[in-house]
DNA sequence: GTGGGATTACGAAATAATTCGTAGATGTAT
DNA sequence: ATACATCTACGAATTATTTCGTAATCCCAC
């Protein structure tokens, strides 16, 4: 195991990613307006394009170029793409601890009830599972 | 009024402002050789000196240069660093969305019952804050 | 006081990320 | 068919980060 199958994408690639998890395979045109729209400023198309390019070649996407104006689509997962760049962020700023993440976020911010309570609850299901050893791998659809 | 007071430190900026966070101010020598440990490579002493008087230019460190070793010590508080580079990669990866970032890092993680204890005492806190607002600032309904 | 080791300042190479210009190809409208 | 707009590919400039080599300086031991 020598290659990663996904490097940490950087800045702009996060970006493309977000357009793309949100409104599903698109043209560089496409994207590219988003990206404006995002920013304050204009981004040259070819700027987008180059970038995409590159994300081709991470496997970062995919595309459809069938036709003339190829369809880019994201090759990795939200969630999982979001776990990645977490763990390296909590290794690089709380020297591994995400506990310290979390008092920092939650504490250090302006958290509404609503949210609270969604943090409460998905603590009660860790333990839950927690204290719950009987199936050792629960994962389902 | 145009500089910012403190730039966003990259990642071996960071590396060195947690030795200097944790063991308080140092030689270069000192902070090469917990740079050295912390990794698993030797790091150039040159390279460490080179970082240091980047960051004294920017701010994040200060040095005494009384004694012919120079004394670098932290200009930026651990906290609010880590606060600041939270924001960005919240906005960046979650797309500013903290309540996405907790759940991610707790939820895809091994979480030990005495932190989950501790996330739930620090809730508390918060819910009573926000349950008695101290005089000061009260908004809302 | 002289030599050797340590320290600082500085320049520069290597790598990566971002940006955009230009050239060439392709499809469309008239 | 011709002209125009759009699209891709590619090269290159710019900036930032990291790395280290070299030269000059300083201190200590002998």
């Amino acid at each position: 195991m020598s290659k990663a199958p996904h490097p940490k994408p950087t800045d702009s690639e996060l970006e493309i990613l977000h357009v793309l998890w949100q409104h599903g395979p698109a043209t560089v045109r496409a994207i590219n307006d988003h990206l404006s729209q995002r920013r304050q400023a204009e981004v040259g198309y070819t700027t987008t394009l180059k970038i995409l390019q590159l994300m081709l070649e991470k496997a970062l996407v995919r595309r459809d170029d069938a036709d003339r104006s190829h369809v880019y689509r994201a090759a990795v997962r939200e969630q999982e793409t979001q776990g990645l760049l977490l763990d390296k962020f909590v290794d690089a700023t709380f020297g591994g601890s995400a506990l310290k993440l979390v008092m920092q976020a939650l504490g250090s911010r302006q958290t509404s009830a609503d949210e609270l309570a969604q943090i409460r609850r998905l603590l009660n299901d860790i333990e839950i599972q927690n204290s719950t050893p009987n199936s050792d791998d629960d994962d389902h659809a």
